[in-house]
DNA sequence: TCTTGCATAGAAAGCGCTTGCTGTCACGTT
DNA sequence: AACGTGACAGCAAGCGCTTTCTATGCAAGA
């Protein structure tokens, strides 16, 4: 059988209430029988049972970190950071906190299923990452589980999310990806470039849309006509971003520039282009959105816009875990930075 | 205050055995009264309560996933794929787990934390990826606990990690780091160079060590003396990558290839060489390992070793879930697939 | 008609911990 | 000398579920 806190207390010589405050600190203990109950613990090798602590103290330790897809350094980078200020193992002392990573796959049902999961282990805190699905009916379930989880006593908090308007206790340290998309795209008028292809994510996504209204935005404010042909929806992948330039090719060969939806996108979309035999940036202009890691060592570099994924996730983090303020009303917004490199330059005459 | 079960029993008007017999479904109950309690499950909202369903059962849903950086898509990729077999929502039926990626970021005693963590939880499976510590007393610190999770009935499995000799039950699925930095070597040694650089991992890292262990025995295998000068170590990571390449380039400048511990390093290496005012291959052929999603993308295209990593990951699942064999011996090796690419060449005479 | 047996439902005993409340003892106060 | 007053420690009542064991009802077999 395992060890149980009766055991330890048979071993100490005391009462297991006196080993569970020993053990959760939360109880003035002599520190000699303080020892004594260590030292039990050590010799007997015990573990606390965490559900049954739960249970009794009806809380648990357990923090949700919900991402789109994990394999994606976006959200691993935000998942780290978020992790890291969890506390969890090495964090400040007392506050050990299990922060779990759940991989939703982009999938509403999955996303759903997790937050019901979350709930049912009680959690602590639940930080949602990425953009959002722009479906009325799931957002509307979506935000009540939030409200409910809230209701629970778990923080909630929306890290690089829009915040959801039906649950406003929710935290959301928002990014400015309109804004974002704006200035890249202004960058490449600025340059010169009139005949802009844009490959968008999903579509139904907030990140998504967002962005694209970024990059229109700018279109507009310069009088450049939106040709909705020029603008092709595509995965968060590098194989869609193939697939759009070359598509996005097939429509209109005069193009001087391509906006990719994210990094990744951007660099299949490179690589579209250098097998039709276009050199980056003479004949084509790219950019991306996010900066990975890897943008700055493509060739080219990457001309992209820098979000703080984990200055934002260990802000999440934070607040997830009550060590910081949430920003007044509960919602900031966090500004991406225009990284000029080498994939953009004037457009070819 | 939140719905219990009772609550849901007084509202179906059966016993509150029944209605966990309904929701477990373990136990033969007339679908007249499954019905009834259904339709009270979803009239109250009921969500149950995990850690009190785990303490009855003396069991839980949780699935430890333990990576050494999840920002790392190497780790990531794997995490995914596990987590895809897991079951968790969108799994199939009944067995809803929480698959769980807890991040150590290569640190032994998170590593050791985390898993009294998953062990206090009572966890069904944990799974460790990567390449495990070669620090002994660390290394039977973390084979104790993996033994005592083992005989706490949870399963354990290892993936891309060597097996423990000191945790037999332990299930390893093995990457054949050895036979594919082997197999690197070769190609460049078959390509004629005879001045190679390595750049290690950490050191104390199995992954290191065997990668390590390959090119040396490549090395050997054609007569070629292995200057120790032409190793050096650093971290995973790009920007380690530079700082050993231009550490090489210094210790000997007539190097013809370098031969990374990673891709993310190999990448950190490249810049190194176009820094350096070299090209690749032209000058100096560049080798990676792993084969991660953007290897293809970068210019030239990364030789590198491929490795199953979602194979292996989505078959450590199933293992970890009970859902297919262990394999004979509880140990199997998982080869690496050269990949010959753009970045490697013959050397420049 | 009286068992037997099966299918189903309920009663109740925990699972291992937390915590409010109730002592107990040793001091410092009046 | 009687009496607060802290500082500790223990009792015992749950926390919300699972599961064993025990009814109960009813159809079929003897």
């Amino acid at each position: 059988m395992t060890v149980t806190l009766a055991d330890v207390a048979a071993r100490a010589q005391v009462s297991p209430a006196t080993v569970s405050r020993v053990l959760n600190g939360n109880y003035p203990v002599a520190s000699s029988t303080r020892e004594r109950v260590l030292r039990a613990v050590d010799e007997l090798d015990y573990v606390l049972n965490g559900p049954a602590s739960s249970l009794a103290a009806a809380t648990s330790d357990l923090v949700g970190i919900l991402v789109n897809d994990i394999a994606d350094p976006f959200f691993g980078i935000m998942a780290a950071a978020i992790q890291s200020e969890i506390g969890g193992p090495g964090g400040r002392a007392g506050g050990e906190r299990l922060g779990v990573v759940c991989n939703t796959g982009g999938s509403p049902e999955r996303e759903l299923t997790y937050l019901t999961l979350l709930q049912r282990q009680r959690a602590a805190a639940v930080v949602l990452t990425g953009g959002a699905i722009e479906d009325t009916a799931h957002a509307g379930a979506v935000a009540a589980k939030l409200r409910k989880l809230h209701e629970a006593g778990t923080r909630v908090v929306l890290c690089g999310r829009p915040p959801a308007p039906e649950a406003p206790e929710a935290i959301a340290l928002t990014f400015d990806n309109r804004g974002g998309g704006r200035q890249l795209t202004e960058h490449l008028i600025g340059l010169g470039h009139r005949r802009l292809g844009y490959i968008a994510g999903p579509e139904e996504r907030t990140t998504t849309r967002h962005r694209l209204e970024g990059h229109r935005a700018a279109l507009d404010a310069h009088g450049i006509e939106d040709d909705p042909r020029r603008t092709v929806h595509g995965r968060y992948d590098r194989r869609s971003g193939y697939e759009a330039t070359l598509e996005l090719l097939r429509r209109d060969p005069s193009l001087t520039a391509v906006v990719a939806a994210n990094d990744t996108v951007a660099l299949g979309a490179c690589a579209a282009l250098r097998d039709s035999g276009l050199r980056i940036p003479g004949d084509v202009s790219v950019a991306g959105f996010d900066d990975l890691p890897f943008s700055i060592d493509v060739v080219p570099a990457l001309t992209t816009v820098r979000l703080p994924l984990t200055e934002a996730g260990a802000r999440a983090g934070r607040i997830a875990m009550g060590r910081e303020e949430p920003p007044p009303g509960g919602i900031a917004t966090v500004r991406g930075e225009l990284m000029v490199r080498g994939s953009t330059g004037v457009p070819r005459t």
